[in-house]
DNA sequence: GAGATCACG
DNA sequence: ACGTACGTGATCTCT
């Protein structure tokens, strides 16, 4: 039987549908939506496929969602084209295409001919040429015609029979413009776009059109006069007088500009309609294709016949290990093992243990007894220092084992852990999600294992046991791959000697947890319930009604419809109700300040109180989980409870803390704060010479700057306010400022907040040239990298949109001062570990607060730890500048300042 | 399950 | 002209 990629039948001219794809810009496309991935879409030979893998998947995608009859895939043909001899500087001062997407080019066409899919270039002539002209072919010929591009410049072509498809974000979703819609976005028709195009010219193709005028001018000016000569014809009826002008000045370009913009639809094109028929799939080529490539998936879906022996089989030979067979495995020996303990749910503090896996001389075993593991010999080989354990999530695994009362060591390789240094853009902590990523699905994932929510359940066991071998198999099997783009990313110091340590510590602060009085928080309740209930009759009376005052819409009603007060602000939902707005309205009506009130008494209660008192487990204490494979930045989170917001900013908030105490009563609640530590980052990274002098001289950094960009001669003359407006820019900075969100920031106008910025970049030039640095660093590498090496990739720093580009290039200026200094804190909390146990102290490290570290302090300890605690955080790494960490004690957390 | 809000660094 | 501060998690409402 004939196999044919798409479905294919003898349809009547009139339901024939032609689809045109613009090769270029698809392919473009697909490299950057997976250009983080591009180290792990590398073939057998070293060809990278990131953007051939995606575009067959983009391709899948328009197939689906079109339905054409014929297709034509249409590329450009070289540099050299009728518009670049037109003028010279068509398409000039581009970045050149990256050279891992050039060599994937003729692989996209040699797959798309494997498929069936005719694909055409012509010599001086672009894609967009070839289309227009197709697409003018077809319609005559009574085709439905369909263009699928990621260039907006197309859209000229939409007619009655011909629909462009622009490809939105994401891999398959597209978007539709006809006429109609070419009409809402723009205000004019297709062909006007033209005219439009050639009056604001193109930044991208780098041709100018006449100066000053943007899409708002350009369409108003087209809807107006209809074209470029209808404008020159009227230019006298143009009172504007610059603009007029820009236009006589200009009138040369403009014409150039819309030459240069339409597209030719005469191109001497020799495929015919006939040629972009749908051939028949050559399954052979295409199954060789794939196997060069390293495409597993793909060749999975070419069906069973096809697939061979190179698709790996799911089904693993193991030996299921029971109480009767147990005694065998004594006699065996390794080295090395990969062992995986499974446990159903997130909190492994609580999680129903399932079973477990190992792996070793070869040989598989798994079992859904744990208590196994208690047993001889396996309690001895996890406990044996000597043998090298391999694991997926070592900090889960520890707590879990240490549950079973098996104190594992020997734990040296996460497969998490390592997955996450060479890419955190996805967060996933599934193993078999993260297999996928490195194109392995020998495994499933635990979500199409045991479901999710109410019908989430352990699966029968033949089911079962192949899913724990298939992942104890999978760490060993991408082992040598990982470690291997580690040591390519120079990772591996990170690795070894921060990020698996770090998991061994912190299983160890959330195994010992903290202390939280039950009591403390009990009596906050009922002060709260009592203050809660009065608030809200007051505001009800106020109102004039009771409402829900938990809700954002309801409150919404009451505020700015029944009490008429201005709406500030909208949410894509309603009216904005948050404190921004609130606080701008506190003197228009009591109302407000009660709301606000109400508001932040109520987070207290629920989030915190109520919160904290749900979560303190039996023995007292709370055991928080850290995510050590979240963030993008590299910084921990904590979970269920996060521990890592708990109020300081308010009174009533900061009460919560009076309810974690240490362990012994009489002993001490012991916090270490760094001073400043990213703004030292940065004054080291950017090795700005005033920075790095005012640390090195212990002045107060924020009135340092305030000196500096008020143009003070002494301190004395900084006043309260000049010092809040210069901390206020100190952050900005680290943030990527921009003079909107500074102004923002402080209520006052952008333009002052401008003046701030430059006076600022002025006193501290070298950290504008970091934050230059910083964003051309991005766009070469791709990535961001802090002073460990840990890497952020930054796909969107090629954006064409202006916000999304914004985004990314903030990221790239702070994620290495975040990530620094997370890096920073990391290795003063191993330091400070090793400390605790060389000096057999019995004092706890319990909780990190992103710069803070806090301890559980016997009362006899109290000494040794103001002085080791300060000089091993600020020991942690030599900077250009001093590190400064502060300490604060007290017999519970609040006092601890 | 998304959106709004607000707690922290 | 564009429309913004960087990084998180929990709770509540409402669809």
């Amino acid at each position: 039987m004939t196999v044919f990629y798409v479905r294919k039948e003898n349809y009547p001219v009139a339901d024939k549908k032609l689809l045109l794809i613009d090769g270029n810009s698809i392919t473009f496309r697909a490299f950057y939506a997976l250009y983080r991935q591009l180290d792990n879409f590398v073939s057998p030979e070293g060809l990278h496929t990131n953007a051939i893998y995606t575009f067959k998947n983009m391709l899948d995608s328009i197939l689906k969602q079109l339905e054409p009859t014929n297709i034509l895939v249409a590329f450009d043909a070289g540099k050299v084209t009728f518009r670049t001899k037109m003028y010279k500087e068509y398409k000039g001062g581009r970045q050149k295409t990256p050279n891992e997407l050039i060599e994937q080019l003729p692989f996209v066409r040699e797959m798309l001919t494997d498929l069936g899919i005719t694909s055409y270039e012509l010599d001086q002539y672009e894609a967009d040429d070839i289309i227009g002209t197709m697409a003018k072919k077809g319609e005559e010929a009574g085709y439905e015609v369909a263009i699928v591009t990621g260039d907006k410049d197309l859209t000229q072509l939409a007619s009655a029979k011909t629909t462009v498809y622009i490809t939105k974000v994401g891999v398959g979703e597209l978007e539709a413009y006809t006429p109609e819609h070419m009409e809402e976005v723009n205000g004019v028709t297709p062909t006007e776009f033209i005219d439009m195009k050639a009056l604001m010219g193109d930044n991208s193709d780098n041709y100018p059109g006449v100066t000053g005028v943007g899409p708002k001018t350009a369409s108003k000016l087209i809807q107006e006069y209809g074209s470029v000569e209808g404008i020159y014809d009227h230019l006298d009826d143009i009172t504007a007088k610059k603009l007029k002008q820009n236009l006589i000045n200009d009138r040369d370009q403009a014409f150039l500009a819309k030459k240069l913009a339409t597209i030719n639809r005469e191109s001497p094109v020799e495929v015919s309609l006939a040629d972009t028929e749908i051939q028949a799939v050559d399954n052979e080529k295409l199954r060789t294709f794939y196997e060069r490539l390293g495409f597993k998936s793909f060749l999975k879906e070419l069906g069973a016949d096809n697939i061979g022996e190179k698709v790996e089989d799911k089904n693993y030979e193991y030996s299921e290990l029971t109480q009767a067979n147990l005694s065998e495995l004594t006699s065996q020996k390794s080295e090395t093992l990969s062992f995986h303990l499974e446990m159903l749910g997130d909190n492994y503090h609580l999680a129903q243990f399932v079973g477990f896996a190992l792996k070793f001389a070869d040989e598989l075993y798994v079992s859904d007894d744990v208590t196994l593991l208690q047993q001889a010999p396996l309690k001895a080989w996890l406990e044996d220092a000597a043998i090298e354990k391999s694991v997926f999530d070592l900090k889960r695994t520890f707590v879990g084992l240490h549950r079973l009362g098996i104190e594992a060591t020997g734990l040296s390789y996460d497969m998490l852990l390592a997955s996450y240094l060479v890419n955190n853009e996805n967060n996933s902590n599934d193993l078999g999600e993260i297999a996928h990523l490195y194109q392995d699905y020998s495994v499933d994932t635990d979500l199409d294992v045991y479901g999710k929510g109410k019908k989430q359940a352990v699966p029968a066991t033949p089911l079962l046991f192949q899913h724990l071998a298939a992942k104890v198999s999978v760490i060993e099997k991408l082992k040598g791959h990982l470690l291997e783009l580690l040591k390519d990313h120079e990772q591996d110091g990170l690795y070894d000697e921060v990020e698996i340590p770090t998991a061994k510590v912190l299983a160890q602060m959330e195994i010992t947890g903290v202390k939280v009085l039950p009591s403390t928080l009990l009596e906050l309740e009922n002060e709260f319930a009592t203050r809660l209930v009065e608030m809200e009759a007051d505001i009800y009376r106020e109102a004039g009604e009771r409402f829900n005052l938990n809700s954002p819409k309801q409150l919404g009603h009451i505020l700015f419809e029944k009490l008429g007060l201005p709406p500030l602000k909208k949410t894509k939902t309603g009216y904005s109700t948050s404190v921004e707005v609130l606080e701008q309205l506190r003197s228009q009506s009591p109302i407000v300040d009660q709301v606000l009130n109400y508001r932040q008494i109520s987070k207290i209660q629920s989030t915190y109180v109520k919160g904290l008192l749900d979560v303190i487990q039996p023995d007292g204490r709370i055991h928080t989980r850290y995510l050590q494979t979240l963030t993008a930045t590299g910084r921990l989170s904590s979970v269920d409870p996060n521990l890592q917001n708990i109020p300081t900013r308010t009174e009533e908030g900061k009460q919560i803390r009076k309810a974690f105490v240490p362990t012994d009563p009489e002993g001490y609640i012991f916090s270490c704060d760094y001073s400043q530590v990213e703004l030292r980052v940065l004054a080291h990274v950017s090795g700005d010479e005033n920075m790095q002098e005012a640390f090195k001289t212990g002045y107060d950094i924020h009135s340092h700057t305030a000196m500096k960009i008020f143009h003070l001669d002494s301190p004395d003359q900084v006043t309260p306010l000049m010092r809040r407006h210069a901390k206020a820019v100190n952050f900005g900075i680290v943030y990527g400022i921009s003079d909107y969100g500074l102004s923002k920031n402080l209520g006052i106008t952008r333009k002052q907040a401008k003046e701030f910025i430059e006076n600022y970049f002025e006193q501290y030039p070298q950290i504008k040239q970091y934050m230059d640095d910083a964003i051309k660093m991005a766009r070469e590498n791709g990535y961001a990298e802090t002073l460990m090496h840990r890497r952020r990739y930054l796909p969107d720093i090629h954006a064409k949109n202006f916000t999304v580009r914004s985004f990314a290039e903030r990221t790239a200026i702070n994620s290495p001062i975040q990530g620094s200094a997370a890096d920073i804190i990391k290795v003063a909390m191993i330091n400070m570990q090793k400390k605790l146990v060389e000096l057999k102290l019995k004092s706890k490290m319990i909780l990190q607060v992103h710069d803070e570290l806090i301890f559980d302090v016997p009362k006899d300890e109290l000494e040794i730890m103001k002085r080791i605690v300060p000089e091993v955080m600020q020991d942690a790494i030599t900077l250009d500048v001093p590190l400064i960490a502060d300490s604060g004690w007290g017999h519970n957390w609040y006092d601890a300042k």
